[in-house]
DNA sequence: CTTCAAGCTGACCATATGGTCAAAATAAGA
DNA sequence: TCTTATTTTGACCATATGGTCAGCTTGAAG
């Protein structure tokens, strides 16, 4: 078994291929949204001739399908820290500091998800309806039990939710506004964590959580 | 002094009708964002023909700019009342009630400012450089004096403020998602009131706000 | 070496879009 | 009523964009 393949197989050059656009286009879309984005940028951004990019995904559209559902994985798999916790203190505060995290290393994902939301959710309204909600009413039934079990105050576990999620993005979607208001320089290891540390010194203060 | 003119002046026509255009330019600028936004349909929902929009607005650029103006307006004018406030509760819990009711009534403006943003500003930079620096800074300075007499806890003011602008824009930018959520039904007052009284509760709560 | 499927790309096309313009309509003032 | 400035609009244009396609290249299997 070789660590580290000189040459790939045509299955591994495939998704190579499709990765490399992916990333180019999901930085593009982020920038310039679904509408503003064209081919031909993201062909540029990744270095290949537009047309290379419609021989592995037919369509904008389709191009655009693909970046947002990767989005929507990542996204779902910072939550598993939230179900291992044993009360609000942990799950809570790990789930802020893992969606802080993603703020700051992915946020033209961020950026994608927003921007197909508030658009109404074209192409991944399917998603909201069924893995979104599934997950979320999970998660607030683990909200409600800490509180039925006394580890924090009688907060409506769904505005808990969003404010996490609306606090933790706000750090990428509007990073722009953020780094103009701080003299234009994008914020520091420390600057982060000073960041992450107030809202989940507020959050969890807020929620009078205990730990278990 | 009519109070119902039946027919305005050439003055008040203009303004009307760039009124009208705005309206629908933000409706649209909102769905579909700025490139995926077409002159003809801000006209078709505007009712008016697309070359009567380039009368009043020479460019796409130029409708769309006064249309960011205009919601950087409304934005800044529901701080007032912070200023007058005697201590954080007071203070912050308005200007939650203030952000909160701007994002049930105008959440298009909220959207348009927000897909401005996440797209690097590209024009209203300066605005972001001048009038909200000012503006932030002078809400932090306010913020610390109410910390120095000792009315809330030594929180960073900037992230404080941050978590107020995210949390209720959040309302309107992801309503969508929040009515999905909802079983795809729009909130109704008594929802709104919850929310509302959540952010505040747990913001206010979070900072340890004594009344002044 | 030959074969052939998979991968790649320059050139091209139909359409949509932002913007222009000349002429018609309208309203205000003399 | 006549004149003039403003407003309105259908028709048009140049360009950009998403997408297609025929042909070329590559590399692995036999």
């Amino acid at each position: 078994m070789v660590t580290q393949p000189r040459s790939m197989s045509k299955k591994d050059r495939r998704l190579e291929s499709e990765r490399m656009i992916m990333v180019a286009a999901e930085k593009v879309f982020a920038e310039a949204g679904f509408g503003g984005a064209t081919m031909q940028l993201i062909a540029d951004v990744a270095g290949l001739p537009k047309a290379n990019l419609h021989y592995y995904f037919p369509t904008k559209e389709a191009l655009y399908r693909r970046v947002v559902q990767d989005i929507f994985q990542v996204w779902l798999k910072a939550a598993d820290i939230f179900d291992q916790a044993s009360g609000p203190v942990e799950g809570i505060g790990a789930y802020i500091d893992a969606k802080m995290e993603i703020s700051r290393r992915h946020p033209a994902g961020s950026k994608v998800w927003a921007s197909e939301v508030m658009h109404g959710a074209p192409v991944i309204q399917d998603y909201l309806e069924t893995t979104l909600e599934q997950w979320t009413n999970g998660r607030i039934a683990v909200i409600q039990s800490w509180i039925d079990r006394g580890l924090m105050a009688p907060i409506d576990p769904r505005h808990l939710l969003y404010m996490v999620w609306a606090t933790t993005q706000h750090y990428a979607d509007f990073g722009h506004q953020i780094e103009t208001l701080n003299s234009s320089e994008p914020l520091t290891d420390a600057q982060w964590q000073a960041a992450t540390d107030s809202v989940k010194t507020i959050i969890l203060k807020g929620i009078g959580a205990k730990s278990a």
